[in-house]
DNA sequence: TAACTGTATATAATAAATATACACAGATTA
DNA sequence: TAATCTGTGTATATTTATTATATACAGTTA
């Protein structure tokens, strides 16, 4: 597995680790149940505190990205596509509200807000 | 003009009187080119210190919603919709792409996230 | 000039974020 | 079974950001 760590980026060694093991889970690089190094070898490789890879995988058991055995060791989770999808409804939901909300003082109406999304969307393919 | 500060809530001060002067522009109770208390004035009322009313202030300023002449006072800002507009705009898109970040990640259409959005806006009518 | 405006700089007090050490408990394997 | 892996739990140090403040200053008005 590969995690690079870059000290001058300022946003926080877990989080790097979080982010970018993460992005290899939803890329397929990792596969499902495949063992991600333990945490310890993971702090050592890194130069870095076992805590703080400890923290970026509890960060990605509570999202459902990974799953840990007692003693054994980490693994990634089973797609669980449907859970995954629950919990971004909402955090969607949230994000369109406060758009909305953002239109309402401008005077942007409801069929400009669509099209920014169209656009937006197109502009991913 | 009514402020009310509640220390209970958890949200500070300056926080809660730019919140609120602001919501009173922009439902018109506040008229353009109205003069706002002065930073002091409004702090003694409050009990506070001024230079927290003060903050207020600088917020709504820099938001555009009011302007400041040097040892006059503070006024509302006439609307400037078009400004507001860009600002807004810029947010807007910002949220949108984190909405779609979302929506990569559990598999969520394009489709699907007008849908909700379109539903969203159908809600608030 | 007295009394009002807002400004600028410095600072104190808290709270949140980040990274860590160390003692512990279960699993594995030589 | 002893050595050595695995992750866990509790406590803590350090840093950074947030929040609120005091005080001295400068322009305006009556």
């Amino acid at each position: 597995m590969n995690v690079l760590i870059d000290n001058l980026s300022g946003t926080p060694i877990y989080d790097q680790i979080y982010t970018q093991i993460k992005s290899q889970i939803i890329s397929g690089e990792l596969k499902e149940n495949e063992m991600l190094p333990s945490i310890r070898g993971l702090a050592k490789d890194l130069k870095i505190s076992f805590i703080t890879t400890k923290r970026a995988y509890e960060e990605l058991e509570k999202e459902g990205f990974i799953y840990t055995v007692q003693a054994k060791g980490c693994y990634v989770a089973p797609k669980n596509v449907e859970l995954l999808r629950e919990e971004n409804l909402k955090k969607i939901e949230t994000k369109i509200e406060e758009i909305l909300q953002l239109a309402a003082t401008c005077n942007l109406s409801g069929e400009e807000i669509i099209e920014m999304v169209k656009f937006a969307i197109e502009e991913k393919l």
